[in-house]
DNA sequence: TATAGAGTGAGAATCACTATCGATAACAGG
DNA sequence: CCTGTTATCGATAGTGATTCTCACTCTATA
């Protein structure tokens, strides 16, 4: 493949390309699974690139009201950041080692807008998360 | 009618029966949908049954720890308890009014034991809930 | 290069939720 | 009904994440 102009950080359009918005986006591409924006705050302060922490907040709410990074609320209720795949999809987490698998979901998809009709609701959208313990964790 | 040994107050084996625990379980049994632990205390205290804040999350957080309370996140990220049929199930949740129903989840059961086995990974759990707007709501 | 205004960040402000701990009240016995 | 044991209360002081302020800085562009 071209795998041509990386769009990474390409800042949205209206957006302006700055240190902080790579910095943040870059930590995202960086981190393997969910990063908190208290996470990355800190890794970006110890890699020596200090960004507010204002702005990692900005950066990320950003990021993801524009669909460009999936956000999901772990067990303390603490947002969790993850850059990936554009588009509406569901995740698989490990809880040991935060790493993510994205999966099929026709079958939710489908099931949800099933449940939508047959209970006479519009607008049907839906949060779908798994958890579990991948392979490499249950081994250790 | 004969309204019987109404078993919504009685006490888990080992807590003790208190106007506060019954007070916080009687507002839960009759919120129409989800309400959030704050909501409560406002309530209660509205009604003249004033109870303490750290005790109506207390009641509620062991209330869900023993399952007899559903417990979501919204948006906010605040935590919304619902009183519900016991044991493992999904909602359906009306954004403009709150009002939820359980719906029939057989397909995302084994959809989510399917994708943690296609994956690797053990001790699948999953987080689904279902949003839309109900007819009722809709219409107006 | 000059300029408009998007973007930044230190620090204050919110706010849901939790920890303290002395006072209070269930409840099993007697 | 009295009483000791203790679970439970609740006013209050945190905690910690996320947001707000607003004067200052830098990007984008003519
Ligand atoms: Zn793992
Ligand atoms: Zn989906
Ligand atoms: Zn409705
Ligand atoms: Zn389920």
């Amino acid at each position: 493949m071209t795998t041509p102009p990386r769009e990474m950080t390409r800042p949205a359009p209206g957006r302006r390309d700055t240190r902080q918005r790579r910095a943040v986006l870059g930590a995202l591409e960086r981190a393997t699974g969910f990063a908190s924006a208290q996470a990355i705050h800190a890794r970006l302060r110890a890699a020596g690139t200090p960004v507010g922490m204002a702005t990692v907040y900005r950066v990320l709410r950003d990021l993801a009201d524009t669909g460009q990074v999936d956000v999901v609320r772990d067990d303390a209720g603490e947002q969790q950041f993850r850059r990936c795949t554009p588009g509406h999809h569901h995740h698989l987490v490990c809880v040991a080692c935060g790493r993510a698998v994205e999966v099929e979901s026709v079958a939710v998809e489908r099931w949800a807008e099933e449940m939508g009709r047959a209970n006479g609701f519009t607008d049907v959208h839906h949060d779908v998360e798994l958890f579990g313990t991948c392979s490499r964790c249950a081994g250790a």
